[in-house]
DNA sequence: ATCGAAGTTTGACAGCGATCGAACTTCTGC
DNA sequence: GCAGAAGTTCGATCGCTGTCAAACTTCGAT
């Protein structure tokens, strides 16, 4: 595993790749998780029903679409929610996509 | 081909169908064009690289997550885009999807 | 009735993407 | 050093989805 994973610049965010990694349900649940938590994550502390390969490959497809910031403290790697980010470049997509709207209007 | 096709009701809206609806480009900007418009536009109208058979398909996709609404005028089939239901069901999706907000933001 | 325009239906195909298990790597703790 | 924990990599399925061509249906105009 690469010391420094590869990270898209904001400037190269596209609206195509993004979707399609929130098309997946595991994934939107990932990045669902990391906004209700406020806070950074480490692969294994996420609640998805995916055997641990797989859980590698959607990690690797939020980190390339810019959706995540991934990082090692020790063995664990830590995904971080890169929403400053997004919102910036696609406004309102991460709201509408994450349940946090609902929620928001409820109380 | 039905007179009358199915449509689904606003409280059958589901959030993963009409994202698998939308994370195709084709069928994006398919919405895109009636969001534009603001005005129906028949299957032919549109501006999309996909043989007649493949648009039928989109249409069809689009129709049934609830994105448009289709509906004969003699041997064209008219599409209307469902854009109020959406919004009130998934409030800033289609906007975040459509570069509507981009064109907004501009002027 | 006939012909053309507009879509639909059907069947087939190709490619992608989610999934898993097994073997491997790396770090932590003892 | 050794064992275990946490992920990764690799290889192989397998189902789904976008795509098309060909044949068909329906409507409008002549």
């Amino acid at each position: 595993m690469a010391r420094t994973p590869t990270h898209p610049d904001v400037s190269q965010f596209d609206l195509q790749t993004v979707l399609e990694a929130l098309v997946d349900p595991v994934r939107r649940s990932i990045v669902a998780q990391l906004d209700a938590a406020g806070a950074d994550i480490a692969c294994g502390g996420f609640d998805i029903p995916v055997s641990k390969s797989t859980a590698t490959h959607h990690f690797t497809v939020l980190r390339e679409a810019g959706l995540i910031r991934q990082y090692y403290v020790g063995t664990s790697r830590m995904n971080a929610l890169r929403r400053a980010e997004m919102d910036e470049t696609f406004p309102g997509l991460l709201d509408a996509l994450t349940a946090r709207r609902a929620a928001r209007r409820g109380g």
